[in-house]
DNA sequence: CCCATCTGGTTACCGATGAAACTTGTTTGC
DNA sequence: GCAAACAAGTTTCATCGGTAACCAGATGGG
């Protein structure tokens, strides 16, 4: 009850303007789209479509490779890829260097569903990103990774 | 086991390059820090604090209103808002145009918590997007609500 | 060697989130 | 007016994603 003191008009904060919550409120809305279209069409999940993204980028590699590269949880690229081994899209070759870990790599089929997928999940790219010029696209880009640095930065607790 | 056939290069899929999932890589980095911030200093989670910066700005707003404006679920802006009245920041009036629902107003206790927590936003926006100029905020901020527009025009199942 | 510590990965559990069914009140066509 | 369609909110249920506990293999002293 003692409030009436405002000394300077203080920059009110606007919802829509506030950038962690557009940030968040477009991503949802983009990966919303997306995820429904992969599930309806490949029976995927986000994290299995990275999995296949990743591994077929760089040949093969370790669950915790995968994470780190990502940012997935352990356990969600754990299940990510015990799903996608069941599928027989994946396969886990005993990795000689480490015991515990296994090596993923591409099935022929997972080679095949990733020939599949690939184009289409580009094409949607376009279609929202379409009418942005690629200099306005190099922009976002840059913009994007330089916020994850400055978060990464600005709070280390972030378990990197 | 036709597929030798690589009739064209094709663009090639690399997934750090795919602006989906940078996106939302950095969305989540965003959310994630200042997701826990609020949980650990004022006990609140995101949509809890959106009702709060919503009806802040309004004044008052039903839970429909609410949902439409930041696209979360209305069973969502349920829960939190029936927290945050359990809590004693919101209060229901009856709504006389419309007796199913109520309108929301924070009480007191409520503005003042606003006035904490509002500052305290600006400022964690402020360190993670401090080091950007104002144009390139200026572009970011355009780029998100063109990305939102073409991604609803071109998805328009996403029920808006 | 062998115990202590660490790390890759899995399992068990818990909270958050969304879809669907339901309740209550509103609107519209007859 | 009243039945049918509809809309605001709530409740129930299934699912997802993350934390914590756990298991197995690796590492590094003494």
């Amino acid at each position: 009850m003692s409030e009436p003191a405002n000394s300077l008009p203080a920059p009110r904060l606007r919802l829509d303007e506030f950038l962690p919550y557009r940030l968040s409120f477009t991503s949802n809305l983009v990966s919303g789209t997306i995820a429904r279209a992969y599930e309806a069409l490949f029976g995927l999940r986000i994290p299995e479509w990275r999995l296949i993204a990743v591994i077929a980028e760089a040949g093969q590699a370790t669950q915790q490779a995968i994470g780190a590269r990502t940012r997935m949880d352990k356990v969600t690229v754990s299940r990510a890829a015990a799903a996608l081994v069941e599928r027989g899209v994946l396969t886990r070759q005993a990795n000689d260097a480490d015991k515990r870990s296994h090596l993923l790599a591409l099935t022929e089929e997972g080679r095949a569903l990733h020939a599949r997928i690939a184009p289409m999940a580009l094409e949607w790219e376009a279609r929202i990103f379409g009418e942005f010029t690629s200099e306005e696209l190099a922009v976002l880009m840059r913009l994007l990774r330089r916020i994850d640095a400055a978060t990464l930065a600005s709070h280390p607790s972030e378990k990197a």
